[in-house]
This record gives structure tokens, sequence and C-alpha cells, in this order.
RNA sequence: GCGGGCGUGAUGGAAUGGUAGACAUACCAGACUUAAAAUCUGUUGGGCCUUGUGCCCGUGUGGGUUCGAGUCCCACCGCCCGCACCA
């Protein structure tokens, strides 16, 4: 054996699974399956370090299921429809597909040389024709069961994208890719029908339990359900009256006026001949969103000059306001105003002089209201001043319901459930995804097109010439032949759909696929029977919203249209939601570019010495920002590539489980890196010299060894399981430590070192290949099977128990595992410490708890 | 504002209510070497002196439960994340 060479052990062990289609899924009724997935990535066109983390995590539980006689599935695809590639084209020229696909291969050649253990017979990108001709049938079959509707609505419109986003794609005000500020824009668009399933989605959430508790509660926040009271205020004027909805119905008594939002209908309707009012409506839809832009807006209100009559007192009037902050969107898009508890609606009145009524106040700290509106605890109970129904002792829920109940029974009001979940709005102005496959017919109106006439293809070119993307717009919408098409339902001059498919609904289903990537259909029942659901699945806490609401609303709908088995409805028995990989970075502490810009120095230009960090060539002073995103803005990327060229893809895995729990951040460190490349040595080394060994050779401590062996068996088969790479690595470098430093027999050695392998495999693949072929192991330790801890094994003879006084460690004893407890007492009481501190008096109690710990109480 | 999480050495981090700081980094010292690198060995939470198988303190702060608390409970401080004119 020679130097530990990475490069050529690594190659040389690919080429055997390879060739041994080590990897390769078929289905197998006869054993256990274990689907475990990776978020697929975006083809930007290079594998960055947060990739290599995520597909290591999922290829350590895929080769530790293989060895437990798991038949595993474990894919890998593209998520490859969307914006990057037509920006690509706008800025360099050449076609969005050409740039993708050959994104596609570079990342593939990237992803082999890390010996992952993937299923490549079933890769597909999302943009081949095969993946979204299916999607276009299912998109049929959703329209067939009204699972997918258009209507007129008003949008987000992304001035830069050009294009729509829906409600979960616009953060802070702003289009989640683009950033530009979001405009509202009245359109006809396709919408998905998922706020049907607010309800389920929300309470199947709880039987989600190897779910992250953050990601079940940031859905459930989504979803937003809240209950509450919804009547009617009849108009003195004697037109129809105006529906609204509280949740705090308890505080009705302590109404101001009727709040209606700019977009109601009323306010439309008064807009038209009242040119004031219409220049106010003006302003207020104008207003941005962003957060800033919120918080700062005035509260604009304008009196309509409506009134209207108190539920509980004819006689009791109300105003009838446009208030700017007044959703249209949420419950009716109306509110009574309840200023003495809702700070919001106390500025506006305070604003625009209108009254404060109090319901109820502290019980504690009595006052009354005056610049801060009294809002209650849910628990807190209060003294209530003015209200109706049975309210005497009642606070928080239990007000909320009694009432409702009063309001029901007096046949004013419904107790209705609202959720903020609204529909998916899916239609996209954009060329790079999949086309809606329906034809607008002046005759028909807006047809399904036939199945047999799928796949709808995206064109190339336009008639022979190449695609001006530098164009705004949508190509598609200017396309000379691909626009027209025939009725499917008539026959006559019909007009394609230009709109393409939101590219969130390309990963809504992609896992459904995985188990059949070439079905004629989008699935194959038998197929998805047995690998579904997904076991073990893996990504970005970023996707804890859109990602996974749409695949369970996607699952659900499969299910509906008979393209997934019903158990699938929630897709992912578990969740695993990993950490970034992070770096340092290094920013220049005295000077900036010549725009004033920071400096930002690549790892390899600075330098550490008197207990500062300094460039190396100018000896500027540099300012380290520890564990920060990788960015390449800031020169702190990391290249995947650069690092196994120079280490190893072993050791590039072995560090990114190593150091940090796997949901956290990971930060990459050159001396971290260097220090996994050395552990990867030793063992090599280690390896060697227990092979050079006499095998006659008798040695001590075998028997140590081999329990050494079997607790860490059991201590690295634990950490996997739960997740704990980082921990199970530990155990690793401790057992490596144990078996350097042993005077074991040779067959106590070897045995111990294939152990060693074997428990390496899921995190370095390759040098455990090497190990075990070395030291004799049959076939591959990729399919040998995982090694069980003797419980017997694990137990010493002897056990070591710290002797506490009071709480404190005074000593320690060591006796025999099985001695009794009686025994044990007479020992302790008899050892040094404690008779020093008894001085000859009795203890007040003795606690021994056998095999870990003795209490002397004095 | 609402909801959630986290505070442990110089650093990343270990600890089913039972010896706090495993494992690793960094630092320091030693061995090998002409020297350096590599490798190996050892030390490293703070303090005290009487240098011991010693004592005291120590997991953000203050309290509580317990024979025993980093871990459970209460309050506070700090940091991070998600949502947010949602009625």
């Amino acid at each position: 054996m020679t130097r530990y060479s990475a490069a050529e052990i690594e190659s040389k062990w690919q080429e055997a699974w390879d060739k041994a289609n080590t990897f390769k899924a078929e289905r197998d009724e006869t054993r256990p399956k274990y689907y475990v997935l990776e978020m697929f990535p975006y083809p930007s066109g290079k594998l960055h370090m947060g990739h290599v983390r995520n597909y290591t995590m999922g290829d350590v539980i895929a080769r530790y299921k293989m060895s437990t006689g798991h038949n595993v599935l474990h894919p890998m695809g593209f998520d490859a429809f969307g914006m990057p590639a037509e920006n690509a084209a706008m800025a360099i020229g050449g076609h969005p597909k050409d740039w993708t696909y050959s994104n596609i291969d570079t990342m593939v050649e990237q992803m082999k040389p890390l010996g992952l253990s993937l299923d490549w017979s079933r890769m597909f990108a999302t943009c081949d024709v095969e993946y979204y001709g299916q999607q276009q049938a299912l998109f049929l079959d959703m329209l067939d069961k009204d699972l997918v509707y258009r209507k007129n609505a008003i949008v987000n419109w992304d001035p830069v994208d050009m294009t729509v986003l829906a409600n979960e794609q616009v953060e802070g005000g702003r289009g989640w890719r683009s950033g530009a500020l979001v405009e509202r824009r009245e359109l006809t668009q396709w919408f998905f029908k998922i706020s049907d399933m607010s309800e389920d989605l929300l309470s199947s959430l709880d039987d989600l339990e190897n779910w992250p508790a953050k990601v079940r509660l940031m859905q459930e926040n989504w979803i937003g359900k809240s209950r509450g009271l919804q009547f009617g205020f009849e108009r003195v004027d004697g037109q129809e009256p105006i529906t609204v909805y509280t949740t705090r119905p308890d505080t009705l008594m302590g109404a101001s006026f009727v709040g209606i939002s700019p977009d109601h209908p009323i306010s439309k309707e008064l807009e038209q001949n009242n040119p004031e009012l219409a220049e106010f409506l003006t302003e207020c839809r104008k207003g941005g969103t962003t957060e800033e832009a919120i918080e700062t807006a005035p509260k604009l209100g304008y009196d309509t000059g409506i009134s209207v009559k108190h539920p509980l007192n004819p006689d009791w009037e109300l105003p009838v306001w446009i208030a700017n902050f007044i959703l249209m969107d949420y419950g009716t898009g109306a509110i009574f105003a309840c200023p003495a508890h809702d700070q919001r609606d106390l500025d506006f009145c305070r604003k625009y002089d209108l009254p404060v009524i109090e319901t109820f106040q502290s019980l504690d700290n009595p006052k009354p209201v005056e610049t801060d509106a009294f809002v209650p605890a849910k628990s807190e109970k209060v003294k209530w001043i003015n209200h109706f129904a049975d309210l005497d002792e009642a606070t928080g829920e239990d007000a909320i319901n009694i009432t409702v109940d009063f309001a029901e029974k007096a046949g004013w009001g419904q107790g209705v459930t609202k959720y903020r979940l609204r529909d998916w709005g899916l239609s996209r102005q954009r060329y790079w995804g999949c086309p809606i496959p329906v034809v607008h017919c002046e005759k028909c109106g807006v047809v399904p097109e036939k199945k047999e006439n799928l796949p709808i293809e995206l064109p190339y070119d336009e008639g022979g010439k190449p695609i001006d993307f530098t164009i705004p717009g949508n190509p598609l919408d200017r396309h000379p032949t691909w626009r027209d098409c025939a009725c499917p339902s008539c026959g006559g001059p019909g007009q394609r759909e230009t709109d393409t498919m939101d590219t969130f609904v390309d990963s809504s289903w992609y896992f459904a696929r995985f188990t059949a990537p070439r079905a004629e259909t989008p699935t194959n029942m038998a197929d998805a029977e047995y690998w579904m659901n997904v076991d073990q699945y893996i990504g970005g806490i970023e996707h804890a919203i859109l990602h996974l609401l749409y695949s369970r609303f996607f699952a659900r709908a499969m299910n509906i249209t008979g393209h997934l088995p019903e158990k699938s409805n929630e897709p992912f028995n578990a969740l695993f939601t990993q950490g970034m990989v992070t770096h340092a970075i290094y920013k220049n502490a005295e000077r900036t570019d010549e725009n004033g810009r920071a400096i930002y120095h690549y790892p390899n230009e600075v330098e550490e010495r008197d207990g500062g960090t300094f460039a190396k060539e100018t000896g500027e002073k540099i300012t380290v920002i520890p564990s920060a995103k990788m960015s390449k803005s800031k020169n702190n990327v990391v290249d995947p590539l650069a690092i196994i060229d120079s280490y190893g893809a072993d050791t590039a895995r072995w560090f990114v489980l190593s150091d940090s729990p796997p949901e956290r951040d990971v930060e990459w460190t050159a001396s971290g890196a260097e220090a996994s490349f050395k552990h990867l040595n030793r063992v090599w080394m280690l390896c060697d010299k227990i092979a050079a060994m006499n095998p006659d050779a008798k040695g001590q401590g075998d028997d140590d060894l081999l329990r050494e062996t079997h607790k860490a068996i059991r201590d690295v088969t634990l950490g996997i399981e739960s997740f704990g790479f980082n921990a199970a690595i530990a155990k690793l470098y401790g057992f490596t430590n144990i078996l350097a430093k042993s005077k074991a027999g040779a067959a106590a050695q070897k045995q111990a070192i294939k152990t060693l392998a074997q428990l390496m495999s899921p995190m370095t693949p390759h040098l455990a290949e090497d190990i075990w072929a070395y030291q004799g192991g049959e076939g591959l330790v990729t399919n040998a099977p995982w090694p069980v801890a003797d419980e017997a094994m694990l137990v010493e003879a002897d056990v070591t128990l710290p002797i506490q006084i009071n709480g404190k460690r005074r000593g320690e004893i060591t006796v025999p595992k099985d001695m009794a407890k009686e025994e044990v007492e007479k020992l302790v009481l008899a050892h040094d410490a404690v008779i020093r501190t008894l001085d000859g008096a009795q203890p007040k109690k003795l606690i021994v708890v056998p095999g870990r710990i003795v209490n002397v109480v004095v």
C-alpha cells in the first residue's frame, strides 16, 4: 500500500459501483423499500458547498439504509425551468434551452466525483418535454376535477420580470426573485384551488411528527385559520347591508365606525360620481407595500356619508368610512372599528375625531384609554363596562364564543372560520416554462387541449429564426405560428394560451415522477404504491412554506385525479432542514474602492499574525466577519471541485458532516478541511499498519478492543439514525484513536478496522471500500450488512461510580457491575473523602443509582 | 406587534435529570530534524494555596423544584428566525 491518494481510489470505486449497478433501484416486493430524496437543484451551472452538504446527508442515510437491508430509491434531477435562463439569454444571447442543458451537463459532471449513491438512470429535468408534457396531462385532469379555474383578479405584478407572482412569492412587497417593488394589476389568470383544502392542509400538519416543529408552525401561520363572527350592518338609506367579519365580537359595544376597503364594491361605486373620492382612492392604491412604507404610511380615511345601524341598538347610528388599511382580500373587506381595544383603530379615530368607547378595563390597573389601546392577553381577566350577552366573568376565547352564540341565536350573525391562505395563481407571462395546455376560441371560449395533442411543446425558434429574448415581454405572445392553432372543440381558428406555469408547479410533483420517470402517464400506480412516500426528505428551510405547501396540495390533487394513492396525501414522511455552509468574510478595514464600496479579500490573500488578520500584499488590517453566507460578491465562496482536486471527495464529505449539527450552519475553514484530510490519512496508515502485523501475533486487551468496537457500533448507529452526524463522526474519531493506541492482537485489530471501515462507509464510502478490500472483506462494503452492537459485549465487569457529597463530585469507587446496593453503600461509607466529611456522623441520606452514581447527603 | 428558537472554554460544538467541556480547531511545550514541513507525545475553563487522589467558583442574569439542574418550572436580559395594516 502506498500513500493515501484520494483521486486514485475514488475513481476506482466509483467505477466498481457503476459496473455492479449498485445504486439502480428496482421494484422488489420482497424487500422493505426506503425512498430518500434531497431537494433537487436549479441548474445554475455550478455546484456549491451547500449542495455537497445536502447531498452528502442524503447519501449517508441512503447508504446506511442499503446496509440495513432496504431497497433504496435515491434519485436526482433538475428543477430546470425559470427566469435565470431567460435572463442569461437576454444578457449574453443564446437560447434558454441550450443554456439550461449545458448547465445540467456541467453539474452532473461536478456531482459524479462526489460518489453519491444515486440512481442516475432515473434522472430528468423538468424542462424535458417528456416531463412537462405529463405535467400538462396532470393539469387537464385537475381542470376536469375543478382543481384549477380561471378568474379575473388583482394580482401581484413584478415589473422587472414582467410577470405575475403568487402571494407566497412576494416578500416584503418585493418579488422573491427580482426584488422589484410589486405592483397591483387586474388580470385574468389561472388559479389552483388550494384554499379549498385549507382545513385539511392545516389539520394534517399534526400528524407530521417527523417534520421540524418550526416548519409545521410556519405552515400553520401561513394558512392562518381564525374563527370569528360575520354579520351585516343595516344601512339607514335602506340599501344592501354591509357585511363585516370580526374575530373580536365581544367588543361590539365599542364600535366607533364601520370601515371598508378602498377596493370594496361600495368604494368603487361611489367613486364613479365623486372625483374627490376617486383621487383619494388612487392615492390609497398607489401606496407602496414595503415594510417601511406600511409602517410609516399615515392612516388615511374618507367619510362616505353613509350611515349604518348598530345591530344591538337600531337607534345607534355609525358612520361608514373608507380606510386605506383595510384589505379587500381578507374577511369581507369591511370591518367595524373598536378603537378602545385596537391600536390601529385608535390611531385612526384620534386622527379623524371619532368616538372611543371602552367595553372593558384592566382589573389590576383600570384607567381610561388615551393614546394606547387596551389589548389584554388572551387569559387576562377584565372588568366589563359595556357589554352584551352573558359576559360577566368571561374573557378571551370564552367571551368570543359566548357572543358568537348570542348573535347566532338572535339571528343577526353567524360564526365563521376564515383562512388567510389564498388560491395559488399559476400563470406566468414568461417563455421558459411549461405551456398551459388550453386554447382560446372565439366561438367556444376557453377550451382544454385534447390529451392526444400533448405535449404542447415550446417552440425553439420563430419560424426558423432565433427568438429575440431582448424584447421585453413574453416571446410566445408574439410568436408568428405557435400561437395560432385549431380549436380542439370546433376545429375553427383558435389561439393558444401563451402564459406558462409557475415553476413551483414543476417541483410540486417531481418526487412522484421519480417513482416511474419514463411512464407514459404522469405516474404509474404500481410504482407509486411501492415507492411512495418519500421516507426522508432533506432540503433548506427556505422552502418551509412555498414548495412544501404546494407539494402537499399537489399530492392531494394527484390522489383525486388518480395519479397517487391516498396514503401519499402527505408525501413526505420525514423532513429534515439542513443548515448552510458558511465562510468567513475578509473585509479590508483600511480602505474602500474608488466608489466607496467595501473591499473583500479572498481567503488566500490574507494571513493571521500577531493576533490579527492582515492582507498579505499590502499588510492592511482586515476585519474578519465569521460565518457568513457564501457569496460571489463577498469573495468567500469555496468551490467544491477545488476541494475535491486537492483532498478528494471523502474529505469534503467528512468535513461538511463534522463539527456542526446538520440543522445548523457549518463554517468552512481551511484548517477544518485540512484536519479532515489528515484524519483520513491517519485511518489509511492505520489500515496499512494493521495489515502488516504478524497474523499470529498475540496482544493485550483483545476484549477491551472488542468492547470499544461494539460501543462504536452502538454510538455511530444511533448518531446516523437521529441525524446526529457530527456526533457520529466524533465517535469515529474516538474509536480511531483507541484503535491506534491498542496493543491488541492482529486478529482483533483487523476485525476492528474492518468494522471501522463499515461505520465510516456512509460518510467516506471510497476510503471505506479500499480498506475493506485491503483487509480481505467480502464483496463491496456498500453491500455488506450493517454491524449490530451486541448488548452483552458492551457491559464491563467493573463500573466506576462517582461519589458525590451533597451533589458535588468528591471521589470515585470501582465495583463489580452487579454488586448489591448494600455492599456499595458499605464501600462508599468507607471511602476516605466520605469519612473525612462525615467526621463520625451518620449521613442524612445515601442515594445509590446502580451503575451510575452515588450521592451522600450530609 | 404576533409566533418560534437559542445563550456552554479562545473557536465549532458534546452531555436519556446523574463525573460539564466528549470530539475537533487554535494556542503552547516536547520528541524527531542542520532547519522547516509532515508526523508523534503532552498541556490548556477560572481562581487559591498548604502542590494534594487538595479546596473554592463555573453552562446569559435572578429565583424555584430535586438527593442531584447545562437539561425541568418562573421572571428578566441578549441574540437569531418566521409572519405582519389579517380586523
